[in-house]
This record gives structure tokens, sequence and C-alpha cells, in this order.
RNA sequence: GCACCCGUAGCUCAAUUGGAUAGAGUACUCGACUACGAAUCGAGCGGUUGGAGGUUCGAAUCCUCCCGGGUGCACCA
């Protein structure tokens, strides 16, 4: 199962095979002149220029192929199961093969400098849908077989409010990680937490100063720490840019932090007690914001899981020459043979010896490889600034040999800008907090479900629910529209609007198929496991529409682009409601025209559940 | 200094990776709720794709130079 271009590409390529041209130039796709065509195909012109020939020669020719009536019957009836499956197998005579090709192509026609322009018949999109409505998988195919794949993202830090900038790589991960599992891989998410630096020494030596007195930072101490921090997770939270100011403001302090931050990754235990009540709160305060929006982790690891693996790791990229001293510290020289550019290389362990993220993030790794033998991927979502690190770190690991066949990505984003195009504050010229804008949009969303007279019998908790739901669909979606790489205008104000090409305009009109399937079950009226669809002049731009899901899935896996499925999603959305305006359905009086129209209806409710649930977008009942 | 990213309609963004007449949303102006939910639909207005060259049947996209904005270049992550 694919969709119908790709079908098309299959009869049209063999028509460039049978004229010795390579296949893949007969790629055909839906036409960006939809006055012109349906279909376009363009390899008569790149063709043309391999052969050096007049391009619409070449274009005529694959024509000539096209219309010859025993090509396709010789070569593709199998594809076309559906609307030739009356043919009678083993029969074929020219007869019959006219009607084959004219069952296909309504009209096949050159244009311009040698464009291929197909219309194809109602009867073939028909066929095609009534294929699509029976697959559960509504015709994406399944590219892995249960191959591991590594998401990295979020990358939240401990003892740090979460801020707008993180809904960036929790809602771009989170889909990856949904597209991954659809093409069939074990996609696996990893908060990786960043809970091993520096950072790490600096408020641990800022609560010794406060807190002299504190069993975590008695060296003699030998009993039990104390179950539960004496300290809030807000508390924790403030300290932490104190202390941080406080080391770049007095080079003692800092030398303090250094020095904590080396006996914490050698296991001091108070600092480790210490350290871990860090962590439980921050997980706390990091696991209710997630659920908020519905994003969810696999593996809860952070960088200083892989501690106990540096001097493993120290030993083998010694001993298999990866590594050099330089200053004192050890690096990992990271330029490639076929690079032209200098880069600077990878930091691996400080001249005191303490892990950065470079070593945690090279131990990383090693360790999947050694954890997941089926690992194929590792993606990670990050801030676009760490370009260069990744590139380092990936480059390291390829000299270490460690990652043989395996493909590593970084998927960076830009920043996140106010409205003036600046870095993001609120009015008071602080970062905005994540859960402060979560809460900011819900309240919207809230006030917007007050103003809808919605149906009574809709609960005060109902209420609640539905909004929460707008809510996350108006972030994410406005989110995974943008590009990745580029910059992001964060505009709580415009955010809000909930009109337009927005979150909930597709919540709404998938609601509203809802309602009218729920209306028509009622009234008796179904379409049928495996519907016959009759396609009229009001049907067919959505029908064609309902054709296209699997070469946008596509698209989104082969770039790692989610914008693509937002716009797909939003253009079949306003595809169902121009057609919901255009034309009677429930009260259509030709039965077999009703039954069709509301498998339309039913195929673009599943296809939009679909590409939103890839989303991470949930459909309320009402709204 | 070296490297990377960005510049498209007033604003926010697309353009199937070199295809035809550069598309959406928003804002603005008209029009449409006694057929199924108006958070909707239809129509109009809006462009020298930052600029200049080049490559070719064809450029927002590729190459060169320039302008403007942002970012990164080992002991923070």
């Amino acid at each position: 199962m694919t969709s119908l271009a790709q079908k098309l590409s299959t009869i049209v390529g063999a028509a460039f095979e049978a004229l010795d041209l390579p296949h893949e130039l007969g790629a055909v796709r839906v036409s960006d002149r939809p006055d012109l065509a349906q279909f376009q195909c363009n390899g008569a012109m790149a063709a043309a220029k391999l052969a050096r020939k007049n391009p619409r020669e070449v274009a005529q020719g694959v024509v000539d192929v096209l219309e010859d009536p025993l090509f396709i019957s010789d070569n593709l009836s199998s594809l076309f199961y559906p609307i030739l499956h009356n043919a009678k197998s083993g029969q074929k005579n020219a007869n019959q093969a006219i009607t084959m090709q004219a069952a296909l192509f309504k009209t096949l026609e050159i244009a311009g400098p040698g464009f291929i322009n197909f219309n194809v018949t109602d009867d073939f999109i028909a066929g095609h849908l009534s294929v699509v409505s029976g697959d559960d998988r509504l015709g994406i195919p399944q590219s892995a077989n249960g191959e591991t794949v590594v998401l990295d993202y979020g990358g939240m830090n401990v003892a740090k409010a979460m801020h707008v900038g993180h809904l960036r790589s929790l809602a771009i991960g989170d889909c990856l990680k949904r597209m991954m599992r659809v093409a069939g891989y074990d996609a696996l998410g990893d908060i990786h937490m960043g809970d091993w630096g520096l950072q790490m020494g600096q408020i641990i030596s800022a609560f010794e100063i406060a807190h002299p007195g504190w069993p975590y930072f008695d060296p003699g101490f030998e009993g039990d720490y104390p179950a539960d921090a004496p300290f809030s997770y807000d508390e924790l939270e403030e300290i932490y840019p104190r202390a941080a100011q406080g080391c770049k403001d007095d080079p003692e302090r800092l030398d303090a932090a250094r020095k904590a931050t080396m006996e914490l990754q050698d296991g001091r235990r108070g600092y480790l007690a210490l350290w871990q009540h860090f962590i439980d709160l921050s997980l706390t305060d990091i696991k209710a914001n997630i659920a908020r929006l519905g994003v969810d982790f696999e593996i809860w690891n952070g960088e200083a899981c892989v501690n106990y693996l540096i001097p493993e790791i120290t030993a083998d990229l010694a001993a298999r020459g990866v590594t050099e001293d330089s200053e004192g510290a050890v690096v990992i020289p990271v330029v490639r043979p076929e690079d032209k550019k200098e880069m600077p290389p990878l930091l691996f362990k400080k001249s005191d010896g303490a892990a950065t993220y470079g070593t945690t993030d090279v131990a990383t790794i090693y360790d999947r490889i050694k954890t997941y033998p089926k690992i194929a991927k590792m993606i990670y979502e990050t801030d676009l600034r760490q370009n260069l690190h990744f590139e380092q770190v990936f480059c390291a690991a390829e000299k270490a040999g460690y990652v043989d066949g395996i493909e590593l990505k970084h998927i960076g984003h830009g920043t996140v800008n106010g409205p003036d195009g600046k870095p993001f504050k609120t009015r008071e010229g602080k970062a905005m907090k994540f859960s402060d804008m979560v809460t900011a949009v819900m309240a919207k969303a809230e006030e917007r479900l007050a103003e809808a007279n919605l149906d009574e019998t809709i609960g005060i908790e109902e209420r609640g629910e539905i909004a929460r739901m707008v809510a996350v669909a108006t972030l994410k979606f406005t989110e995974l529209s943008n590009q990745a790489h580029m910059d992001y205008i964060f505009d709580i104000d415009r955010m809000t609007q909930f009109e337009g090409k927005t979150g909930p305009y597709l919540l709404y009109q998938a609601v509203r198929i809802k309602s009218l399937l729920r209306k028509a079950e009622a009234q008796g009226f179904e379409a049928g496991e495996t519907p016959h669809f009759v396609i009229g002049d009001e049907d067919r731009s959505l029908a064609l529409l309902l054709t296209e899901l699997p070469d946008h899935f596509e698209a989104a896996m082969k770039h790692y682009t989610p914008h693509v499925l937002c716009e797909y999603a939003y253009t079949l959305a306003q595809g169902f409601s121009s057609f919901y305006g255009n034309c009677h359905i429930l009260s259509e009086e030709n039965a077999g025209v009703r039954a069709s129209r509301l498998a339309l209806c039913a195929l673009t409710y599943r296809q939009l559940e679909f590409v939103l649930n890839v989303l991470g977008i949930d459909i309320p009942e009402r709204m």
C-alpha cells in the first residue's frame, strides 16, 4: 500500500524503463497546478538532459508507452486490483487492455517544456480509497523492523526551572519518536538530564556556605542522610542562579565549585546524598510539567548515569589511539580527512580530571550501543547552538569505531524570541517559566470555552479536560508547524487566537466529523467496512487529498520535519470543512452517494486522528 | 579572525529539496448561519523572494561577491 502518486510513479517509472531511462525519473507527484492536472511527472526534462534530447520528445515517448494498451496490462495489472478485479486473470486481450488503460487515466498530456500531466479516473480514485479504508495503516508502509532508535530530547537541567524553550525540544522530540514508531522502529525517548556538570558543584558549594552544619558536608559522618531534602524545589531553583553568579564574581567560589564537582564525580557520599535530593525534587517538577503537555520518556537517564563507565572508556579510547594529551587535558582531535574547515578537538576530560558534557555524551553513545544491540539511530533534539559540540561528539565516536552502521543525527532548533524578535522575556524581563506558559494558554482556552455556547451537559470537569486538550493542541501545533532550525517567535496573544491555522482549528474539524458520524449512526446510516466510493465534482478534491497521506509521512520521516505533517493536517481539515459546507451528507437522498460521503468523512477522521496522534495531540469528544 | 544559521506579502510562516502563474494564516474589505457545530466557509486586496552577477530549457532553492540580523569557536552545558 502506498499513496496514489506512488502507484502512478510505479507505472510511469516502468514506462521510463521501457525506454531505457532511469526508473526514478518516472516519479509522479501531486500537481502544483491543479488547474492543469491532478498529477505531474517532471522526469522527461531531466532525462532529456541526460540523453541530450529534446524534452518534449522524451515526454512524448513516455506518453506513447503509457498509451499502449498492452503496456499496463502486461506489466502492472497486479497494482490495480481494486478497480481491475473484474478482469479475469490470464485472459488478456486487446479490448480488455484498453479497458484497463482507460480505467486509469482520464487525461494524459504534455505541457510546457516537458511536463507530463495526468488526470486519473474517478473510479481509480474510488478504488484506491477503498483499499486505504481497509488498511489499518492508512496506506503507510512500514520501513523498519523493530530496530531501536534512541531519541535524546528535553535535556532539562536539574535545579533549573523549565522555560519556554523546552517546549521546542519536547514537542519535536516527542513527535519524531511517534513518527519512528509508526515507521516500525522501537523508539525510545531519553530525557538525558543535565545533572553532572559544574552546576552541581556550584549548588553543592553554595549550600555548604549557607548550611555548613548539614551532615552532607561532614566528611566523618557515617550515619544515614535524611530521606527528604531539607529544602524545597522552589528554594533549589532559586539558589542555582545565585550560585552561578557567585562563581562568576568570585574566583575562590568557582574553585570551590570545581572541587565539589570533582568530589561529587569521585563519589563523595555526602555530596551524592545531597545531589540525590536535587534529582528527586527536579524530577517531581519535570514530571508534572511534561504530564500536562502529554509527553513522556522511556529512559530517565542523566549525564551521571554513565559516570561509572568513564574509566573503562578512557582506557578504551587510549588503547584505540583516539585520545591525546593537550595542556594537561585529554582531548580527541576530530578533523575528518575530507573536512577542509578546522574543527577544535573535543575536550574529553578537563585538566583536573573532571568530566564534561563531551565525556558523558561520548560515554552515553558507548553505553547505548551496549544496552541496545539493535540500535540503528540516535537522534538528538537540542538547541541549534550545540551543533558544533555534536559534530565533535559524533566524529569522536566514529573515530573510536563505536558507531559503524549507526546513524547519528543532531536536529537543532532555533532560539525562542519574543514578538520584538529578541530572546524571549516576560514583561518583568525574566524568562517565562514553562508551567506559567501552559497555565496561561489553558486559562485562555477556558475563557474561550466559556464564551462558546457549549452543551449544558458538559460538566466542569469535562470542560477542564477540554481546555487542557485545546491548550496542548495550541502549543504543539504552533511549535511543530515551524521548521525546527528556524528561530521561533513566541507570541502568546497570537497563539491563543484559536482561529485560522491553529491546533484548535484541527480539533474543531475533527470534532465536527465525530459529531456527524455519531448522528449518522443514530439514524442508521453506515458506510460499511469496505466502502464503495462514488466520486462526484463535490467529492473529488477531498478524495484526492485523502490519497496523499503516505507521501507526507514519508517526507516528514526522510527529513525529520514534523511541520510537513502539520501542513497536511491543516490542508486536509480545510478540505473537509470546504466539503462539509458545499454538500449534503446526512441529508443526501441518494443512498449510494450518502454512504460514499459518510465514508469520506470517516476516512478523513481517521487520517486527521492519525496525524494529530503523531503530532502528540488528542481529540476531545466535543468542544 | 574562522565557521554555521537566518533574510519570502504590513505581521507570522510554507513552497514536495532545481519545476509551470511563489502559497497559507493573520490583518483589512465584501459576502454566507430555517442541511449535518460560524473556533466555519467563499471572494478580494497584498511580492523586484535583502542586493548584484553567474550556472540552464527552468533558480526563493545551486555557485561567487556584497548588505543586514543571530550564533558558535576546549577546561559552562
